[in-house]
DNA sequence: GTGATTTAGATCTTG
DNA sequence: TCTAAATCAC
């Protein structure tokens, strides 16, 4: 395949010694760098590879479909595309002995969730000693070992940088200090070629990624500098992203046949998305695109579960009949493999009497509040597990348990439930159980989720495997818990096809044929108007980057009353 | 410490 | 509008 490169592309190719190239969505930047790479394989001695760096399994696998239409077979062997972890536990692995003289460790995610649970005081300050005096490194710890250990061994980092002579950095903007910290030794021994968007930067809320990031990167390594962002209009949607543009200039938007503006009212809301999503799919196959991907965006994890929900039962809109649309929905709440894990403690109830059974499902329950406490401290979700708790204790102790919840798990307790093998009617009537009891009803509402890791079947098959062999529930719970941890990593990596649903952030680096925007009344609103001052400026970068993940065709869905995309002037 | 009542607030995350 | 968290009363 042959390239036409604008000035500024052709200039930066031929530029030798490392570089920072930046610009919109769709203008090039990956191509750009993976030319470039095509370009200095030659160079390479035996043994050395371009290593390009990239946050996620999403970003990379992108990456990766991307090399095949720049780059030949015997080329795209020359290139390692790793994710940052990925990159720092091979180094830490390896290497890692140099720091703390013992053999590293690594707490994964499973464990270190267990152990930050139990854990009082600053988890980041634990997870820090934890690396640097045991040798055990949690997740988030890789990047900022790494780069001590290639600071303090001058070896490490020279064997590295011969290693990978040239390395590519994506999305440079949402670097984070660890990783900056890294990078900064990398470019010691090799090559950089780095590849940004300062109007794509949307994590910047976190207190580790400095929205300055860019401007330290070109006063410490002075790379030299190109820039596409004026390239991009000449592709085929062009509308779309000048549509975009304008939203994140606070400009008045050209319209544009690609892009439509839908406002709901409350009552029409769900007949609204619903038709929206067949609408597009309908629109995009006239347009000739068989299989037409379609991905549905919020800003908020509780309003996309929302969404799926709507479009799995049957709506009508207009008086007319709405089938459930299937799709997919990216997600990773903890919180409901926790609430999975009370259901499968449900279906054991057979392998236990009365005592246990109910005690270990009021573990789970207790363990699915730890959970909660995890990903957001509240006095209410540690009181909750440790009332739990204590009740599990006094079920076993066999004395009656204080909170009301318990004992109405014990006056629900049978022997058997009836379960019969058929894992999912067994399923819901676990799941009922916990639905008759009105303490649990958080329990029950992340259970529903279920449903949205896509690993019902997965799920389903595991236990339908152990009722065939033993005739019972046996360690579902480990089942469960298992399946949906491996099905959450898998999921990420699989390729997008028909309707997918996640949150805008998520979105990032993805593409799909037609793109839905969807904002609810009081839940996920386009515009922080909470903690943003006017015009907004995060918001809008957020939107920019939903906008622009359509190849085709934009669709926003927005409620009545919510504050126009194009604000001229301050609103009191 | 538990259950009932009032009141705030409604974002985003990798491996 | 609706839900979960904080507060209050026993």
């Amino acid at each position: 395949m042959t390239f036409r490169l604008s000035d500024e592309a052709a200039r930066a190719l031929e530029h030798e010694g490392s570089i920072l190239v930046t610009g919109g969505p769709g203008s090039g930047k990956t191509t750009l760098a993976l030319l470039k790479a095509k370009q200095l394989t030659p160079t390479l001695q035996p043994g050395q590879k371009i290593l390009f760096l990239s946050f996620s399994r999403a970003a990379m696998r992108q990456v990766l479909t991307r090399t095949k239409d720049v780059l030949k077979y015997a080329e795209r062997r020359e290139i390692v595309v790793m994710t940052y972890h990925a990159f720092c536990l091979g180094l830490l692995k390896s290497h890692g002995r140099l720091l703390t003289g013992t053999a590293p460790r690594i707490l994964f995610p499973g464990p270190e969730r267990l152990t930050r649970a139990k854990h009082e005081g600053d988890w980041n300050h634990e997870v820090l000693r934890l690396a640097t005096e045991e040798g055990r490194y949690a997740f988030s710890t890789f990047a900022g070992s790494s780069a001590v250990l290639l600071r303090r061994a001058d070896s490490v980092r020279r064997l590295i940088s011969d290693a990978y002579p040239i390395i590519i950095l994506d999305e440079f903007q949402d670097t984070d200090d660890s990783q900056w910290a890294l990078v900064q030794e990398l470019a010691k021994g090799s090559l950089l070629i780095t590849l940004a968007d300062p109007d794509q930067r949307i994590f910047e809320y976190q207190d580790n990624i400095d929205p300055l990031r860019l401007h330290y990167f070109r006063q410490a390594l002075k790379p030299a500098e190109f820039d596409l962002g004026g390239d991009n209009h000449r592709s085929p949607n062009a509308g779309i992203l000048q549509f975009a543009d304008a939203i994140l200039k606070n400009e008045s938007p050209t319209p544009s046949d690609d892009v439509k503006q839908v406002t709901y009212y409350a009552s029409s809301r769900n007949g609204m998305v619903h038709a929206a999503v067949i609408w597009m799919l309908r629109r995009l196959r006239k347009q000739g695109i068989d299989v037409p991907t379609v991905a549905v965006l919020a800003r908020s994890n509780p309003f996309v579960a929302d969404v799926s929900i709507v479009l799995s039962t049957p709506n009508t809109f207009k008086n007319r009949e709405l089938k459930p649309v299937d799709h997919h929905v990216v997600w990773d709440a903890e919180l409901t493999a926790a609430a999975a894990q009370v259901v499968a403690s449900i279906l054991e109830w057979p392998l236990h009497d009365e005592v246990h059974g109910v005690a270990i499902t009021l573990d789970a329950v207790a363990h699915f509040y730890d959970v909660k406490y995890a990903e957001k401290p509240s006095a209410s979700a540690a009181s909750s597990a440790s009332a739990f708790r204590s009740a599990a204790e006094a079920v076993r102790g066999g004395r009656t348990p204080r909170i009301q919840a318990a004992k109405l798990l014990l006056a629900l307790h049978v022997e058997d439930p009836g379960y019969n093998g058929d894992t999912a009617a067994d399923w819901f009537v676990a799941r009922r159980i916990i639905e008759a009891i009105p303490k649990l009803s958080e329990v029950a509402t992340s259970a529903r989720f279920v449903r949205l890791f896509r690993a019902t079947d997965e799920i389903g098959g595991r236990l339908a495997a152990q009722w065939a062999s033993t005739g019972t529930y046996t360690d579902a719970r480990t089942i469960v818990r298992r399946t949906l941890e491996v099905g959450r990593v898998a999921a990420n990596e699989q390729e997008a096809t028909g309707v997918v649903l996640m949150t805008m952030h998520k979105s990032k680096g993805k593409e799909f044929d037609g793109v839905i925007l969807v904002e609810g009344q009081y839940r996920g609103p386009f515009f922080n108007t909470r903690s943003e001052p006017w015009p907004y400026a995060a918001s809008r970068r957020l939107l920019r980057v939903g906008i622009t993940r359509a190849r085709h065709r934009v669709m926003i869905l927005r409620p009545n009353g919510a504050l126009p995309l194009y604000q001229p002037q301050e609103m009191a």
